[in-house]
DNA sequence: CGTTACTATGAATCGCGGC
DNA sequence: GGCCGCGATTCATAGTAAC
């Protein structure tokens, strides 16, 4: 990247005060961050003018009092100014507003990406929708290591949602989906990537603090880029924070324009990107990683019916004996809980494994099988 | 379940005609088949009569024949992209109608359960959103055997979104964090939950081809229902279709009531939770949080001396150490008090959890354990 | 130097009942 | 409605300290 432009909001508007409108700019500020509010900046820039807009808006969290962990320390919550909305209706309008702008400077081949979650993505799937956008996916981000729910009140929120869309339903998008099917071991690319959050190395400090709450890791802008765009493409970014998207453009050699207002997230991202970013071995195998080994649970068998609640189990000598209840745990005369604690308490030990120690009685072969046979057959038939 | 019960929506509107609404139904029609538009069924239901709502509403947006406006007016069929705005408003105003009802008849404690695909949620979301619903979780449900993208176009459509809301932002809605920690093998149920497509023998058919396009898995209710509802609780259902809920909440012990339009559907939906079978108690006997486990004080473990009095508690580490007293305080160098106050002392914190603080040699085991162990043994030894 | 143990932390709408 | 006390509550990583 070159100088970071900063297209100064108070000229534009000067310049555009007689008209009412800013100047557009015909020569597009690639590998810049303008720094403006996104709305303005997008104004400035010509219609159709890039192929793909990436944007992390604020969630609007709407968080409530501290948080602590059931150690005692609290939670270092996203309570930034940039994230505080009045009602939902400014956040709508504001939404709508920055919607509008990145569906006019895209070209008609272009598309969108807009990551969130439950507290905003419904608005921004609605208000896009509203815009004349095409949804062409939704995308859910797994967290392979998210925030545990502390206080046991709700399921852990595992994963965050990101929406694909076309300019309009009969656009001709990009989707390079022979590259995605390498990526993914010769199978289909699916709607749920499972990625971590970012953290360690790739985590941008500032005097030991994390510079920015909700930076994204670059695995998933590796993705989204090189499933959607092509080499040379202009890629930007309204909200562009620690510049994630201007990293992994360059590394891609995608053109990339952020736009951001806080002078301390350009200083990161505009040193960030400076940096020559080798692609070193381990992140390349993150990116490309697959989906993670699938892990069943006992209680999903329950579920499915594979095995029924109030099923017997026994010890493969049939001493002991449990009985299957509808949460997936087991209840016998040493009490209740895993199949792996209650195999434990059985036979007076610490630890054991439950599916290799309770055995069911199988109707077709008449015989008495491990409950892990049967867990193979649950893979066999849901992982294939 | 017994004889289907159809409210004729003709008599239901004929009677209230006079006073231009449906009169309310104050004998809840448990295990019952309302055949009716959802919206019309709802009404003739009294306020605050149902613990949970469950809705796989239609989202085939442009099929304007088989939507109806909330007023029973057919909506005109559409593709032509002038109207895509009328067809997003009219879906809008049916999704509100029936939020709005299905809201109504929750009780204060009750939540409301929605699973639909990018095609509507983000209109589903937004709107119950704005009729005041505060939502708790969006889940995303992650299809182990999807339908591949046949043209490779796009990403392969893996997963369905579902919304789990209270009826507002105070309300204490029903979460049964134990029973889902239970069932996930010891480790808090995520958002996100790996469920195959309901096939093979679960699929229902009417001469050789399926009975309903979107039978969901039973599993997918089985986990909904055990994670948000309590035995007894009636359970609603807007879209029955193939009755996957009422299966369902039979087989758990819920109570349920549904609501459907085509007869071909209850047929089906009636014969299949005919044959459906409860389990029995023992089964459906789940791990209970301590929140709502009848709560045990420390002195029933003294009083009823499975904990006798001048035994010693430890913290893991064997640091610290208690002497247990009569009146079930427990004495220390830190001074004297319940559990909770002295682990915190011994802690120097302003709050722990003496129950999984301190800990007990079991004899047993020749292990130690943590006091709560003990309770455990105490609910099970005394459950009704 | 290798292994183990402990600590820190992440977009989080994170009690409840009695007085 | 506010205040106060009881008591329930965490998973995967990365980094650092201890052994």
């Amino acid at each position: 990247m070159g100088v970071v432009t900063k297209i100064k909001p108070s000229t534009a508007l000067k310049a555009g005060a007689k008209k009412g409108k800013a100047p557009i700019i015909h020569d597009l500020p690639l590998g810049q961050i303008i720094k403006d509010d996104c709305i303005n900046a997008m104004k400035q820039l010509p219609d159709a003018c890039v192929d793909m807009v990436f944007a992390d808006p604020p969630y609007n969290l709407q968080l409530g009092g501290d948080l602590l962990r059931p150690d005692g320390s609290q939670v270092d919550a996203v309570d930034d100014d940039w994230d505080k909305f009045d009602t939902f209706a400014t956040y709508d309008r504001f939404t709508e507003a920055w919607l509008a702008e990145a569906r006019r400077i895209l070209k008609p081949g272009g598309s969108l990406w807009v990551i969130g979650s439950y507290h905003n993505i419904f608005r921004v799937g609605s208000t896009l929708q509203d815009l004349g956008y095409w949804i062409l996916n939704d995308i859910v981000w797994r967290k392979s290591n998210p925030m545990p729910n502390f206080r046991g009140t709700r399921f852990t929120n595992a994963h965050e949602t990101l929406i694909w869309a076309a300019k309009d339903e009969k656009a001709k998008y990009t989707f390079n989906y022979r590259a995605m099917k390498t990526l993914n071991d010769e199978l289909q690319m699916r709607s749920d990537w499972t990625i971590p959050i970012c953290s360690g190395q790739e985590r941008l400090k500032r005097n030991g603090v994390k510079a920015h709450p909700t930076q994204k890791p670059e695995a998933l802008l590796y993705r989204i880029l090189l499933a959607t765009t092509n080499k040379g493409d202009v890629v930007l970014d309204p909200f562009f924070g620690t510049g994630t998207t201007g990293a992994v453009a360059k590394r891609l050699g995608r053109e990339w324009i952020g736009c951001e207002r806080e002078q301390k997230y350009i200083d990161v991202a505009t040193q960030r990107i400076e940096e020559a970013l080798p692609l070193d071995e381990s992140a390349l195998k993150t990116m490309q990683s697959p989906r993670s080994a699938p892990r069943v649970a006992f209680g999903q068998l329950v579920e499915t019916e594979m095995l029924k609640a109030g099923t017997k189990l026994f010890d493969k000598k049939r001493k002991n004996q449990v009985l299957v209840r509808a949460d997936g745990s087991v209840e016998g005369e040493h009490g209740n809980g895993s199949i792996h604690k209650m195999g434990a308490a059985a036979q007076g030990q610490s630890s054991c494994n439950g599916w290799t120690y309770w055995h069911y009685d199988d109707e077709q072969t008449k015989s008495m099988k491990p409950i892990d046979h049967m867990r193979q057959n649950y893979l066999l038939a849901n992982e294939a």
